[in-house]
DNA sequence: CTGAAAGCGCTTACAG
DNA sequence: CTGAAAGCGCTTACAG
């Protein structure tokens, strides 16, 4: 199939002769800068006739390499396949296409190295700006961008040496734990143990922001914060069951609550009360760090945090747009607490 | 930023000055073909040297236009937030870069014109071929993509213009209405009215044979099977919801059980439950026809139909690869039946 | 083992 | 109002 069709393409050449113009008069009617030079209209519609008729598409390659611009914008992504990543992944789409800018979106799998390769390939495309959107390593994804004369921005994850756009994880940590802590409060059966926090990675900003925001909610309503009752052993639902079934043996106890750090995390909490009995969830507290729709539905009340991923991809624009900030600029979104009916 | 930031970038000329050699040299080092051009590897060594140290990065644009080959694949995809469609983005990324090819995505929102629009973005940046998923008139991009001599392969939505790579959705959808007649017929409350489909369009291929599939499987525990079962109304959460509600409403009873034509709809038909007692989902026989890690954990047990998405990618990618087949083959991918523990 | 030169399909300053 | 020409940064057939 494929060498099959592989036929000439129309260039401004063949539509030239067939208009029995210049090339260049084609080239600038089909671009649009037709009027600035003066072409009469007459021929204008002539060329784009023909253009219509013989189905020219323009190269956007050699466009691009002439006009040393490619029309394209990047952007690096863990992955797709959650709520909040998705959107993440359709809202670039959508303000890239109405800046009439080319959405190229690389899907990295929090692989650090294949982070840099997808930048480099973008780089080789030579895209005008990419957002890096939860990396590793942000600073040194910038680094070789800025090397390369492309400006950078971090969505999700900050670094130091381009612009970034994050959640405010303090406080949206802290709400979601007062949260929790009010709704326990008013329960009649406390339950078991403390509240602990399930999830993520202690080396990464946004977690770190998280427990702290978690702590001093605690603090806040007379709590000691303890160290055992964190427990970031990593994103993965293996890591978050294997986290919970841990503090369940040691303790001997159910926690009064959980507070989970994303989404991806919460499917390992389910898969331990699925194996252990899911009636015992009616007896905890649950809240989530994302979003979910299904979620909602789950055996007890959870409460969620949903991320303004609308108000942060409009900040990222307004930068791409060219508005100034600092180098290191650091923006933070609040994102809202969902409450089940 | 954006600006400050584009300085001249460095090229095969400027590099061929630094190792005093000429650009074709530097060119056929960079690119990899010096061997078959019987450039010593001293001089290789020191072109890749001086590369290296000026960060240069081969400009695709042109390398792309002298070659006629840019390298990309292209597709396009209706949404990135669910399981089904995530999980064809990255496994399509995975393959095509194991193939040295860069993916190119476009999510379209199920709105033909988007998909049209993109998939001319496309071909403008001269993307070698392009995979239309779940596009609402696949033969009409094929042509479009054939007149400009692109092969296009259809997933997801079949075509009859392009071969075409999609789930055996009848044997899945009689599969899992038989399973969730058993599941019925071994309740000792059988529960109010006859099973339902709700979710999906009359229109579309995959939800015809999908009923096609539940009728039969009707047929076989001896049910008459009733046009008035059938609420196509739409994938959307908000159609599937007032087909329930509508149904409810009219026969005064519960549907003894529901098959739910996708995760989306599947969202739907929870809200019903969520506002009129979520309490009633006990009674009720649940299945659906795609999967989601969250449903697992709801109120009822759920029995899902999770498309073979590493399956269907690799048939594609064979075709990319070269594969023979008729211009309009079609090939089904049997799903598989994931029953709750 | 290496280089000069043509050409991919555009855009745009220049000339008229 | 329009055209000839240069040039974007590569690749590759040709010549030596």
């Amino acid at each position: 199939v494929g060498k099959a069709l592989n036929k000439k393409r129309i260039t401004i050449y063949d539509i030239a002769v067939l208009a029995k113009t210049s090339a260049s008069t084609v080239g600038s009617v089909l671009n649009g800068t037709w009027k600035s030079r003066r072409i009469s209209k007459a021929m204008a519609q002539k060329v784009e006739k023909i253009a219509h008729e013989q189905g020219y598409s323009v190269n956007m390659q050699a466009s691009a390499l002439r006009r040393k611009r490619s029309g394209i914008i990047g952007m690096i992504l863990p992955m797709y396949d959650n709520r909040y990543f998705s959107s993440i992944a359709q809202l670039f789409e959508q303000e890239a296409r109405a800046r009439d800018l080319f959405p190229m979106i690389s899907c990295t799998l929090r692989d650090p190295e294949l982070e840099v390769e997808a930048v480099r390939s973008m780089l080789n495309y030579r895209v005008e700006q990419i957002v890096c959107t939860g990396a590793t390593d942000p600073d040194k994804i910038t680094e070789l961008c800025h090397s390369r004369g492309v400006p950078t921005f971090n969505l999700d994850l900050p670094g130091t040496k381009a612009p970034s756009v994050i959640s405010d994880n303090y406080s949206g940590a802290f709400d979601l734990t007062s949260e929790l802590l009010s709704v326990l409060s008013r329960k009649p059966d406390k339950g078991g143990g403390d509240m602990i926090f399930i999830g993520g990675r202690n080396s990464d900003h946004n977690t770190k922001e998280r427990i702290r925001g978690f702590q001093d909610a605690n603090k806040k309503f007379g709590n000691q914060p303890r160290e055992s009752n964190v427990l970031a052993w990593g994103y993965a639902a293996d890591k978050a069951e294997n986290a919970l079934k841990n503090i369940v043996d040691r303790t001997g106890n159910l926690p009064s609550g959980i507070f989970v750090n994303s989404t991806i995390s919460l499917e390992g909490v389910m898969n331990w009360f699925q194996k252990c009995g899911i009636g015992e969830l009616k007896k905890i507290t649950l809240g989530c760090f994302d979003w979910d729709p299904f979620a909602i539905f789950l055996d007890s009340r959870i409460l969620m945090i949903r991320q303004n991923v609308p108000d942060m991809m409009h900040e990222i624009f307004s930068m791409v747009d060219g508005k100034k900030v600092k180098p290191n600029e650091l923006i933070e979104i609040k994102p809202t607490i969902i409450i089940a009916p």
